[in-house]
DNA sequence: ATCATTTGACCTTT
DNA sequence: AAAGGTCAAATGAT
């Protein structure tokens, strides 16, 4: 078990390398490359209430076309006036300063994340999760990321696209501060916090749900996440410029380790790094 | 009661 | 027109 964890630590450490090194850090993974036709996601028109659940199938077999005129009729010519205007200006176009990675955990790159919608895409074999920042709406931090499975199967440590888009303007301590205590760990110990913050939509969603996935049971933490290097928390990626080489061989946390504002590390440290490495 | 997730619809971009 | 990004109601979890 930890052999393998170390062994998908080793591999994540090396595309990390790689990215650092390579000439153009914010290369954009062609995630979907990996050609499998998509699966038809959709079984013919649906036509539904909006805000539908799963769960509720059987309920809008009998509805179907009850519902279908519903839809014309309930929504008042207003409110779908207002709601139509208030989209206009809804989609911009993509956050052209997007950064993009690979990871078998995205779920820990030292901040929160909300998941606002999930969608398949065209050729790829997982659907792609939206998430934002929670503190998009306190704090108005527009940080966005979307995550999508590899389509590679066979990939042991399932891969994960991450596309960050913005940028943070809220601190990650915050993310955690408000829900669970910093977390020190050492590397033989884990205390894992009461982490329903960590516990995020990567838990259920079927696009990005797996093995890797953190529990909200401490127990269950510290049993299976105690390993990977992943995201690799170190110390030295906030307090000084040092050699990968360093990093790599350095001491372990986990990722869910909370240091002091100072020495947070998030994956803002890895873009900078990136970008300091390109230039 | 509140918060987070799900998911079809809607909207923009290509 | 197709594809992708976002909205928001419904619903589940806590």
């Amino acid at each position: 078990m930890l052999a393998g964890r170390q062994q998908q630590g080793d591999e994540l450490l090396a595309q990390l390398r790689q990215l650092l090194f390579s000439p153009s850090p914010t290369t954009v993974v062609e995630s979907s490359g990996g050609g499998g036709g998509a699966p038809p996601c959709c079984d013919g028109r649906r036509r539904r209430r909006r805000g539908s659940k799963r769960g509720r199938d059987d309920d809008d077999d009998k509805t179907c076309n009850h519902d279908q005129q519903q839809d014309v009729v309930d929504e008042p010519a207003a409110d779908a006036q207002l709601r139509r205007h208030s989209r206009k200006t809804r989609r911009r176009k993509q956050e052209k300063s997007s950064k993009c990675l690979v990871t078998s955990v995205p779920d820990f790159d030292g901040y929160q994340w909300r998941k606002y919608g999930q969608k398949q895409i065209e050729g790829a074999m997982y659907a792609r999760s939206y998430y934002r920042c929670t503190r998009s709406a306190q704090q108005g931090c527009p940080a966005k990321r979307t995550v999508q499975r590899n389509d590679d199967d066979d990939a042991v440590p399932a891969e994960y696209t991450v596309v960050y888009m913005g940028d943070h303007t809220c601190t990650p301590n915050d993310d955690y501060s408000l829900e669970a205590p910093p977390v020190i760990l050492e590397t033989t110990a884990v205390v894992a916090p009461v982490a329903s913050t960590t516990t995020s939509a990567a838990d259920q969603s079927p696009a990005i749900s797996d093995d890797i996935t953190c529990r909200s049971s401490s127990d269950d933490y510290a049993d299976d996440y105690y390993g990977p290097p992943l995201f690799g928390v170190h110390d030295s990626w906030a307090q000084e410029t040092t050699m990968m080489e360093d990093l790599i061989s350095g001491p372990i946390r986990s990722p869910l380790h909370i240091p002091d504002a100072a020495h947070a590390w998030t994956i803002d440290h890895y873009f900078l790094m990136l970008d300091a490495a390109g230039s």
